[in-house]
DNA sequence: GTGCATACTTAGAAGACCAGAA
DNA sequence: TTCTGGTCTTCTAAGTATGCAC
């Protein structure tokens, strides 16, 4: 659209614009053109494909083959000539023309010009309904304005007209400055960080312990196997396998996979290709199962914000209440609840996982509800051994002490079934339900919770929200509150007993809550995250022995030396020395030997254990911000790599 | 109530990478 | 410059959760 012509409201461009000139109508660059030029050059309903065919050379304003004058688009210059002496010229001059035929001529091109003028009204007339239409659509029905004619625009258009000049008006480094800013702000919507943009190479599966399907050929994925989910409007990708196709080409917003094959070993499952775990679809995704796992307890030290400490508090007694009511089930009649008490009671107390049903030609694993009399000792007078292969066949090996209720409970459960027929050893421990039963039991404590008991629990939250929130509780829930829980706890035990008072004691508190033997009661062990023995341990820990005994056989000597000090004697090397000089070396010795212990210890104790896991799934990082608050210290995200072409995600 | 399909999270192994020590 | 050891990244297996059809 023309400057000129912009700056012109719509209504008056729709009397002032029907001088369109037939090379105007058959420019290449539309786009350029006036809005009621380019709408004269078509009917409204056909406009799109219409206009592909008036640069072809239509006939459609009747005034006779425009070919010459559209097909070749004409000269350049020939846009500024007017009408009459274009045709003119268009036509061989091969004797003056009569006074009769010029009269003729022109009285053809005023007739053409009040023909258009009489489309272009329409057309505008037509504009004007559509925008009616919606326009009253977006007012809705009880709406004061009921008609366009009262409606004066001006302050919009004056709007937008100021606007323009004031972009006419910028520097040329202003509007670099905005370009840069609109393309930061645009960014996140053009660029998506992929976690696993590779299809899975074929080879041979292996799976995690004793898999029935170890071995079987992993075959080669290719295009025709894999579902595409793009945008509507975006190019389908291409593939580097001419000739193939992809199996599917999909467009739903509602999920958040990207692409998807069938698993060639079990083509029961899926394989799909996800945004990586740092784009904002993964991360608002984790804050909520954070979120979830927080709300019904309350982290007690937390001050943040979302959620205030009233309703932290309030919310907090929630929990209270399930504890109470699994611990009452534990002495109930009906066996269902009373297995599902005791159910509910492991998961909290030992976070467990949940143990849904398996395949016959899976890994026989097992979770909570799928515990086997087998994996479960009653040690008298209340202990409970657990002995099993939970996920990737990892073993779970724990006797744990446990309230007499329980106890007796389990006994009962392992002697026989709800039937009252006697177990096997492969018989299941919980045999009256399953985990999807247990997570609908977790649904409907919520659901069984009156308006009026909700608005006590609310502070400020809706029913809506709240049960939206609630909704999350499923048995997982417990392992994720669990973990960071316990990270919360730790962490507060080594500020209650802190001496701490640099940055670099402060971290290395922090580091020893995540780390240290005396914490292996902690998040990684408490979540049963082991891992083999790295291949390197044996001799790492041969040659940190070998130093240890270095640093002893140096006190050792060290000790000897005092003693001949003390008598004011001359050491092997015949130099006398200083006692306190000596004894203040001995302790520096000793200090060093000690810290070198510890991280042996450490070392050794840690070998077996994944720490890894537990801080990417379980422990909240909120935790962490706020001790680093709570002490003073300065933590910061790590920045975003600075490749352009490795951006975040947000999209 | 059950089984199945689908979608998403959690998990350990192994290799890559990097900083500090030798 | 090379070695070492800790951490990060990649890969993909193995879980959980839930809606739907029957």
């Amino acid at each position: 659209m023309s400057d000129s012509e912009d700056d012109v409201p719509l209504g008056q461009r729709a009397a002032a614009a029907p001088k369109p000139t037939p090379m105007q109508e058959d420019s290449s660059s539309e786009d350029d053109q006036p809005l009621a030029a380019r709408a004269a050059r078509t009917p409204a309903s056909k406009r799109p494909s219409k206009a592909v065919s008036d640069s072809e050379g239509s006939d459609d304003d009747g005034s006779g083959s425009d070919d010459d004058a559209s097909s070749g688009s004409g000269s350049d210059d020939s846009d500024d000539v007017p009408l009459a002496q274009r045709r003119a010229a268009a036509t061989p001059a091969k004797k003056k023309p009569a006074p009769a035929a010029a009269v003729a001529v022109l009285f053809e091109v005023v007739l053409e010009r009040l023909v258009l003028r009489r489309r272009l009204l329409l057309l505008v007339l037509a504009f004007i309904k559509n925008f009616w239409e919606g326009f009253r659509e977006v007012l809705g029905p009880r709406h004061v304005i009921k008609s366009l004619d009262k409606c004066d625009f001006t302050p919009i258009y004056d709007w937008h007209a100021a606007e323009r000049e004031k972009k006419k008006g910028a520097t040329k480094e202003e509007k670099q400055q905005q370009k840069e800013e609109r393309e930061a702000k645009e960014a996140k919507y053009k660029f998506a960080l992929v976690g696993n943009f590779r299809v899975e190479p074929p080879g041979l599966f292996r799976g995690r312990g004793e898999h029935p399907k170890m071995g079987k050929v992993k075959k080669r994925v290719y295009p025709r196997d894999i579902t595409i989910n793009i945008g509507k409007d975006a190019p389908i990708p291409e593939h580097p396998y001419p000739g193939q196709r992809w199996k599917e080409v999909r467009h739903d917003s509602g999920v958040t996979w990207l692409a998807y094959w069938r698993d060639t070993v079990n083509p029961k499952e899926f394989k799909y290709v996800w945004l990586s775990a740092n784009s904002t679809f993964k991360s608002e995704s984790d804050l909520l199962k954070y979120e979830k796992a927080r709300a019904p307890w309350g982290w007690a030290r937390l001050g943040w914000g979302g959620m205030g400490a009233r309703r932290a508090r309030k919310l907090k007694d929630f929990i209270v209440d399930i504890r109470r009511q699994y611990t009452k089930d534990w002495g109930s009649s009906d066996m269902r609840k009373k297995q599902m008490g005791v159910a509910l009671y492991f998961l909290d107390k030992l976070a467990l996982r949940a143990g849904h049903e398996k395949d016959e030609d899976e890994a026989d694993t097992v979770g909570c509800c799928t515990l086997k009399v087998e994996n479960v000792e009653c040690i008298p007078p209340n202990h409970i051994k657990f002995d099993f292969l939970g996920k990737d066949s990892i073993r779970y090996e724990n006797t744990v002490e446990v309230e007499v209720a329980v106890y007796r409970a389990v006994e009962q459960f392992l002697r026989c079934d709800e039937r009252g027929k006697r177990k096997a050893p492969r018989d299941m421990l919980f045999d009256a339900f399953d985990a999807t039963d247990l997570n609908k039991e977790l649904k409907g404590l919520m659901d069984g919770l009156s308006v009026k008991e909700l608005e006590g629990l609310m502070d400020g939250l809706s029913v809506k929200e709240l049960k939206g929130l609630m909704d999350g509780l499923s048995v997982k829930v417990f392992r994720t509150y669990n973990a960071s829980i316990t990270l919360d706890r730790l962490l507060a035990e080594t500020e209650d007993a802190s001496a701490a008072t640099t940055v670099d004691e402060k971290k290395a508190e922090y580091d020893r809550a995540n780390k240290e033997a005396r914490f292996l009661g902690g998040v990684a062990i408490l979540c049963n995250h082991q891992r083999s023995v790295p291949k390197t341990h044996g001799t790492q820990m041969e040659k940190m022995n070998a130093k240890l005994d270095g640093m002893r056989d140096e006190i050792t000597e060290l000790q000897a030396e005092l003693a001949l000090a003390k008598k004011g004697k001359a050491n092997k090397e015949g130099k006398k020395l200083n006692p306190e000089a000596v004894e203040k070396k001995i302790a520096g010795k000793k200090r060093a030997l000690a810290k070198a212990e510890l991280a042996a210890a450490v070392k050794e104790d840690l070998k077996t254990v994944a720490l890894g896991t537990s801080k990417i799934n379980y422990m909240d990082p909120r935790i962490t911000i706020a001790w680093a608050k709570r002490n003073e210290l300065d933590a910061k995200p790590r920045p975003p790599p600075t490749d352009s072409s490795s951006r975040r995600t947000d999209s």
